[in-house]
DNA sequence: AACGACGTCTCATATAATGAGACAAAATAT
DNA sequence: ATATTTTGTCTCATTATATGAGACGTCGTT
């Protein structure tokens, strides 16, 4: 599920790519490989050609691996190519700079969704290095808010790509509850997190859709529980719902990338 | 030169990623088979693979592929650990607050400098879509300021992966006129392009060292000989050396990733 | 000093990839 | 309307690459 197995070498390679970059930190190989599905040799030698190819960094003195520059390059390339951010930008800047909540921009891949920005009007905060963050579709709002505009055909694949894992006892744990509740995005037009995916985290969310409704994203706005309730969210509704539709006409020729 | 040869199918796969990166819009297979070392069958199976594991999407109408949003998660994982610009950039908006110009953070892979990330006070300009881009170091201001403070063995390797193509007539086309700059730059902490690397645009630039005289990337402020003079960029030198010298604080302990 | 942990290397064997040529569909030229 | 060209896709005999058990070396721990 997700990652496509069966591309010989290069898709064990990227497998191992996306091992390290999922640490999150510099990883060595002998914990790499308690995870790993290679044998101690297989896994060295992945790690060795990455390494080569600039896609990993090794640090000699710590013996870890880390993502590297080259990944680096194309980072950008991709992020201004296949991701949403830079349409979506300006006009999450601007609903920003009259909240104090971060705004974010999701996509949905593989049934999973990924935060392509964050954007806040205070600028303490690093944003980029949130950004590419995966979350599960099925429990947050940005998630929700473009399951209920898929196209049929699109959705049961996407339904099959849930895990329905119980995070807190408000999360969906199977297809019909969380279908009816589609139905309910689909009216209102706005998607809520209920501390489904983490206990004390709201979010209101609303999917990007072009002129011809085809759902390209979502953007939310999420806070804690402690600092607004579901009905103060409720409040962004309008803004929220007028920056989507702003950024779903000029997505018009913008074409996510497929599912693999 | 550059990309490491000689790693098998992984490293055939990559040069069709960035083949498809480096052409910055979508793009077909005849267009890539033109410029292509592989045979079409095997270019096209090489696409057919990055396709299927998320790195490329392929837009079945206008048959063209793209970097796909697999790349982006890791590029955003990418971002943060491997480039210095997480770290980099409060200081680098506080500089830019203050300034008309854009400020550019950069670090060397392979004897190029990839500029990381580009700030401006101004948000009306993209600027994640810009940062990625990648230059030569022997005649740009970010390049020039590393290559000074590199290691005597390090720059020796450097030094044989520079074209010393003519550019303008400002461009060193030797490594002996860049060292004798090279031993300027050393002394008074800066660096300049006199146009040398494309005719009506200048920069500062200084290293960022950390504490213990590392090099680990450089910043600087660039413009066009219409907007301001050689003179007019020197009155930056402070803030910009005050700038470079913060950052390389807080890099003491992170490191770049290390050339292939 | 002995042992364990971890990273690195070897090579007989297995598996994956190659690429010329063929084919199909769509686009272009006549 | 028909012929030709272009482009993408597939096949398969052959070649090249990759595998992974076991061994080895270095470093850390006992």
């Amino acid at each position: 599920m997700g990652v496509v197995t069966g591309d010989g070498t290069v898709g064990k390679a990227l497998t191992v790519l996306d091992q390290v970059a999922g640490i999150g930190r510099p990883v060595r190989m002998r914990e790499l490989l308690e995870t790993s599905e290679f044998p101690k040799p297989t896994l060295y030698r992945l790690l060795q050609t990455l390494t080569n190819q600039g896609m990993l960094t090794y640090n000699t003195e710590a013996q870890t691996y880390a993502p590297g520059i080259r990944l680096v390059r194309l980072a950008h390339v991709a992020w201004s190519q296949a991701s949403l951010a830079p349409i979506a930008r300006p006009h999450v800047d601007a609903l920003a700079a009259n909240l104090r909540e971060a705004v974010h921009v999701a996509q949905i891949d593989n049934g999973q969704v990924v935060f392509v920005d964050k954007r806040q009007a205070s600028t303490k905060f690093s944003t980029l290095a949130q950004a590419g963050q995966v979350a599960p579709a099925y429990c947050t709002g940005v998630g929700k808010a473009i399951l209920a505009f898929l196209s049929e055909e699109d959705l049961e694949q996407a339904l099959l790509q849930q895990a329905f894992h119980q995070y807190t006892p408000a999360t969906h744990t199977s297809a019909n509850t969380l279908r009816a509740e589609l139905e309910t995005i689909r009216a209102e037009g706005i998607a809520f997190d209920r501390e489904e995916h983490a206990a004390g985290i709201i979010s209101i969310a609303a999917p990007i859709l072009t002129p011809s409704r085809r759902v390209v994203g979502s953007i939310s706005i999420a806070t804690a529980t402690n600092r607004h309730s579901l009905e103060g969210l409720g409040k962004f509704r309008p803004a929220l719902l007028e920056c989507a539709q702003k950024i779903g006409a000029e997505a018009q020729s913008w074409q996510p990338p497929s599912l693999p």
